[in-house]
RNA sequence: GCCUGAGUGGCGGAACUGGUAGACGCGCACGACUCAAAAUCGUGUGCCUUCGGGCGUGCCGGUUCGAUUCCGGCCUUAGGUACCA
């Protein structure tokens, strides 16, 4: 059985192997096993029709040489692959030509299984998962459900059933949980708290109503990134410098009822979880910039020249009586008119004062329990609310606390009327009998604690001006420049515009806004600096220094973050100090010689000057001082913001996930488990049903599949399968789970992750979300999918250009091309050898250069070169089958990993590939003798020998475990070249040596186990251990420095003594000879290492 | 602008917590085999040099007996991100 490492004998090696391990199911992996488990994990493709190139296989590789190798190293280890099969280019490939996606889908995946059994990969393919196949998705849907399903509890900081929800609203109606979404308000009311008694008088429609501002996944009219080219909605990450990341058409806002994703709910989870969890730092920072913490404080501004034009009108009907109720008495300051009516303010103010000079016993009690802050909040007593007086009021909490004289137990009717106006002012009333106050105070106050703790702060969660008088509301993550306040500026959409305009101001505001109006999201984001606003007359009063600023609006304040207004700081802000600038708007320096008048200075350092109480502070510390002055004033608190959004998840697109719903009145409900998968219906109309719909809505029969019942007429993005797919490879056949709670917990958390770094925020973030979310829901016994993340760099092509004569076929090589006008032309890199291109081969590359006319240099024709993406239209892609015909599976899989780090990018160049080649022949070779035939030595290896197998051992398992693959590459080859040296034929080194070599090179390794006489497969063997007593020296050669420059070399036993070592170096001639015989100044000994005389 | 990496021979890249810079491979040169070429094998290969040595890890400076490695300041480059207050 002569045989070479030749081109035909690897074929038939490869080939035999490949089979062989699919017949005897060497990669099938049980769920049921002793051995600890490992999951290393590929980023599952999406099977493109234009195949995969060289650059595709590099992660797929690594992840191959880990699994196999923590195979022999005895884990169980779950290695899957599978196709993100759903997503847009089918779609894009179908409308074009006609070709159903599910048929070119199917086409496509086929070609890549081919592409990837090439190269010898040890997945489970009885584990493959398909995200279009209805057996898959049929979970996603469900999946989607229970997130449907789920509401956040952010009193537990996790997700918990709608059940629970129900059940809360039922006993305590939602002060406790308050709409996560501030803006909104209970259907045909504007009040946005309600009682367990208004929920159960609620209607269906109005309970799901409510319910859908709490689920997880909600259906909401939502701000969207409209593609009117590709006709859908795109999410944020999909969506670069306002055009869309596939095809670059334009892309715009644009409100539409969408599925999303309440992931803001999770922001700080997914923030926290970063620390756990092995990613590289950018691609934390990536994740950490899209979440987009910020620490901050709002504050309130009052606004001045507000000339407002109270309507009453419906309120003053109610009983005017009322003015009457309470009586009362006492001091206090007029600051009703935040809460009264307009129009009977002057009376109610009469009203109130005289109240307070006739207080109840019982009043008296209550008040000095309540007053100054007693209970942590501001109550204010009788208080204008309306036309009502009320007894005390936290207008923060939105509390009113009563206590009844006899007057209201006759007039329960009267009460309720008070009680349902003040509900509706968005105010919670509790109410105490004159007895409770006298016999049980303690409890009365315990009460009236408890409900103001569960009640939510108005200030985070009323709008800017809502409510109360005319005020608006800034985010500012830099309170401690509040006196350096200059203007105020609202995003152009801020509802308080139209309110504070002044006449004076109408036209020019409304210009603006019409230009604002105009410009597409593509032409703002093109002229971002651009410095645009415009004066709307009014002014604000700073609640601190009591200055009246101008508000302006304009585009770069965002209506979507934060409040949508800012404070105008121009010494501290650059875009605030070009705006100033740009309107001649006053500067105030607040920040002394760290202001140098051309450009603000957004330091944290400098020490405070006109800034009242704040002078002679470090910012730092006023930042602090000013939170808690605001809160302490009542008109601010401190305040995290986010700048991710909730995730848009409905597509308007044929190929992918139906949601799993039925609309009855306008209303989703989940479909039922039993009737999942809902199918995707078949098609051959694949184009947008115009209106936002989805093609769906072209099945009217589809769609509107019952009386009364709707389908939904989008889809779901492509990240809805893969947010989940790690999880169906653990139990891919599973009809009655997503997966089995036995597989989940055996398996668990993905041990290593390799992919590219462009999934960073979709794919990462909303596969955690999942995850977290069934975690809380009790699915999974971890909240991480993935332990660690590696992303694979790319690797770039290395394109070769050739010189066309303008208007000739004449072409010209590079080093003559300057002398010429010439057109620069891509070549096939598969005809240019290096530089060189082959004439020949080119004039048949194209018709058009069959008669091409060559100017060469040397007789050669050199090419020009760049570094480039590779890309068909470049020509530069190199398919892994063409290297794979040449050289083998083996070879490929080791010169990807010799390039270079995994996670740098590098470009490709075949030229290196015959090192790596010649290695291969040369491990062949140990085992053969000249003549092709099996020739080992059972005697005992040599200690040289050992050392070297020691060696090689021990440096490539550190080097595995760190995914350190190139370097791993180099120690096999320094081991070959050293026993090649020795002669070296002993069984005793080599058969463990092939096992550690099997990772990397399965086909060869396969081949040589079974010529050493191992029926099974190689991979049922052990990977070898290194053993230290081979590696210790008793002898060192130590390097001779002298001023920290190495001039010789000296041998001493390693246990010398230091001071003897010295001794002998200082006497030694080449030491002499640089110290010309004068004492050295300092002499360094550094056992083992090195000796460092200086002189 | 901001964030995160990276800058080492002709090229891809090594160098563990500061200790012989350039492992391994490509390329190149020379040699062997051959009529010759290819393939293969062997030797050499950071730059300069008056052959003593000098200079060298993007640049400038610092710490240290000793710095590719640590510190300060810059430059270049890749990727990410952006009126986010």
């Amino acid at each position: 059985m002569a045989a070479e490492y030749s081109k035909e004998e690897i074929k038939r090696i490869e080939e035999k192997w490949r089979n062989e391990w699919k017949k005897r199911e060497v990669y099938k992996v049980s769920n049921d096993s002793k051995k600890p488990k490992f999951y290393a994990l590929d980023m599952f493709p999406y099977p493109s029709g234009a195949g995969l190139h060289v650059g595709h296989p590099l992660g797929y590789i690594a992840s191959d040489i880990v699994a196999r190798y923590k195979r022999l190293k005895g884990y169980n280890v779950l290695h899957p692959m599978g196709f993100d099969a759903f997503g847009l280019p089918a779609e894009q490939y179908a409308i074009d030509h006609g070709i159903h996606p599910a048929v070119s889908t199917a086409k496509n995946i086929e070609n890549f299984k081919k592409q990837l059994a090439n190269i010898g990969f040890c997945y489970d393919w009885s584990r493959e998962v398909q995200t279009c196949d209805p057996k898959y998705y049929k979970w996603t849907q469900w999946i989607f459900l229970q997130i449907f399903d789920s509401w956040f509890n952010r009193k537990k900081e996790k997700a918990e059933r709608i059940a629970e929800l129900i059940k809360i609203f039922e006993r305590e109606g939602n002060s406790n949980h308050p709409f996560p979404n501030s803006k909104f308000q209970i259907p045909n009311s504007s009040k946005v708290l309600f009682e367990a008694s208004e929920w159960k008088s609620f209607n269906e429609k109005t309970k799901q109503v409510i319910l859908m501002e709490y689920r997880l996944a909600y259906l909401a009219f939502t701000d969207v990134n409209w593609c009117e080219a590709l006709g859908t909605v795109l999410a944020n990450d999909e969506v670069i410098n306002g055009v869309s990341y596939r095809g670059g058409h334009p892309v715009v806002k644009r409100q539409m009822r969408q599925w999303s994703l309440r992931i803001t709910e999770y922001a700080e989870r997914l923030l926290k979880g970063l620390n756990e969890i092995d990613f590289s730092d950018s691609m934390k920072e990536v994740q950490r910039n899209w979440i987009g913490k910020s620490i901050g404080c709002l504050v309130r501004f009052e606004v001045k020249s507000l000339t407002p034009d109270p309507s009453p009108g419906e309120r003053g009907k109610k009983t005017s009586e009322a003015f009457s109720l309470s009586p009362g008495e006492g001091q206090g300051e007029a600051r009703g008119r935040e809460t009264a009516d307009k129009k009977y303010w002057h009376v109610l103010k009469e009203f109130s004062k005289e109240n307070r000079k006739s207080q109840t016993k019982e009043e008296s009690i209550l008040w000095e329990e309540l007053r100054n802050n007693n209970l942590g909040y501001k109550i204010r007593r009788q208080h204008s609310i309306g036309v009502f007086i009320a007894d005390f009021v936290c207008l923060d909490r939105r509390l009113v606390i009563e206590v009844d004289g006899d007057y209201h137990k006759q007039n329960k009717q009267y009460d309720d009327a008070r009680t349902s106006f003040l509900n509706d002012e968005g105010f919670n009333v509790i109410r105490f009998s004159n007895d409770e106050v006298n016999n049980n105070l303690k409890q009365v106050l315990s009460k009236i604690k408890s409900k103001l703790d569960n009640s939510p702060s108005i200030k985070s969660s009323l709008s800017p001006g809502e409510g109360q008088g005319e005020a608006l509301t800034v985010f500012t993550t830099r309170p401690d420049t509040i006196f350096g306040v200059d203007f105020m500026v609202l995003a152009p959409e801020h509802e308080l515009v139209k309110k504070i305009t002044t006449s004076a101001q109408q036209p020019e505001i409304e210009k603006y806004l019409k230009y604002v109006e105009s410009r597409s999201e593509v032409d703002r984001m093109a002229e971002v600096k651009k410095i645009t606003g415009a004066f709307t007359g009014a002014y604000a009063i700073n609640p601190l220094s009591k200055k009246e600023v101008p508000i302006w609006i304009s585009e770069y304040v965002l209506a979507g973050y934060g409040t949508g207004a800012i404070m105008g700081v121009p010494s501290g802000d650059e875009r605030d100090h070009k705006f100033a600038k740009y309107f001649n708007l006053p500067i105030t320096n607040i920040i002394g010689s760290f202001y140098n008048g051309n450009e603000a200075n957004p330091t944290y350092d400098a020490t405070l000057e006109n800034s009242d109480f704040l002078n002679s502070m470090k910012m730092k510390d006023a930042q602090e001082v000013v939170i808690k002055k605001v809160e302490e004033l009542g008109i601010g608190k401190r305040q995290i913001n986010y700048k991710m959004r909730d995730a848009g998840w409905s597509r308007q697109r044929y190929w992918g996930e139906p949601f799993p719903v039925v609309f009855k009145d306008d209303v989703p409900y989940a479909m039922k488990d039993s009737e999942l998968p809902l199918e995707l219906p078949p098609s051959d109309n694949f184009k947008s049903a115009g209106n936002g719909e989805g093609p769906l809505a072209n099945l009217k029969g589809w769609i509107d599949f019952a009386p009364n019942e709707k389908r939904d007429s989008n889809t779901m993005p492509t990240h809805a399968g893969a947010a989940w797919y790690f999880l169906r490879y653990m139990d891919p056949h599973n009809e009655n789970a997503f997966a089995d709670k036995k597989a989940l917990d055996y398996w668990g958390q993905v041990d290593v992750y390799i992919g590219g770094s462009e999934h960073a925020v979709a794919h990462l973030l909303y596969s955690r979300l999942w995850v977290k979310i069934l975690h809380d829901l009790g699915y999974l016994n971890f909240d991480e999918p993935f332990k660690k993340l590696i992303n694979q760099g790319k690797i770039t092509g290395d394109s070769r250009f050739v010189y066309r004569l303008r208007g000739t076929n004449k072409f010209v090589s590079a080093g003559l091309k300057d002398q010429h006008q010439t057109d620069e032309l891509h070549v096939d890199v598969n005809i240019v050898n290096g530089l060189e291109l082959n004439t020949e081969a080119f004039k048949k590359w194209k018709p058009d250069f069959a008669n091409a006319e060559f100017i060469l240099e040397d007789g050669k024709y050199i090419c020009g070169s760049a570094i480039e993406k590779m890309s068909k239209s470049y020509f530069n892609v190199v398919n892994p089958d063409d290297i794979i015909e040449n050289y083998g599976a083996d070879t490929l899989r080791m010169y990807e990993m010799f390039l270079g780090p995994l996670e740098a990018s590098k470009p490709w160049n075949t030229n290196g590939i015959d090192g790596v080649f010649k290695f291969l022949r040369r491990f062949w070779n140990l085992f053969h003798d000249n003549t092709g035939n099996l020739l080992l030595s059972d005697e005992a290896p040599t200690r040289e020998e050992l050392k070297v197998f020691h060696k090689t051992i021990k440096k490539i398992t550190f080097d595995i475990d760190n995914y350190s693959f190139n370097t791993s590459v180099s120690e096999f080859m320094i081991c070959a070249n050293e026993l090649t040296s020795m002669k070296c034929n002993k069984r005793a080194i080599l058969e463990p040596l092939v096992v550690a070599l099997a990772p990397f090179a399965p086909h060869i390794a396969e081949e040589l186990w079974q010529k050493l006489g191992h029926q099974d497969t190689i991979f049922n063997a052990s990977f070898p251990q290194h053993d230290e007593q081979y590696l210790t020296e008793s002898s060192f050669n130590y390097p001779i420095s002298i001023n920290g420059k190495v001039r010789a070399q000296m041998n001493f036993a390693l246990d010398m003594p230091k001071e003897d070592i010295e001794k002998v170096v200082l006497a030694s001639e080449i030491v002499l000879k640089w110290t010309e015989g004068k004492p050295p100044k300092k002499v360094i000994v550094v056992q083992g290492k090195i000796v460092n005389v200086v002189i």
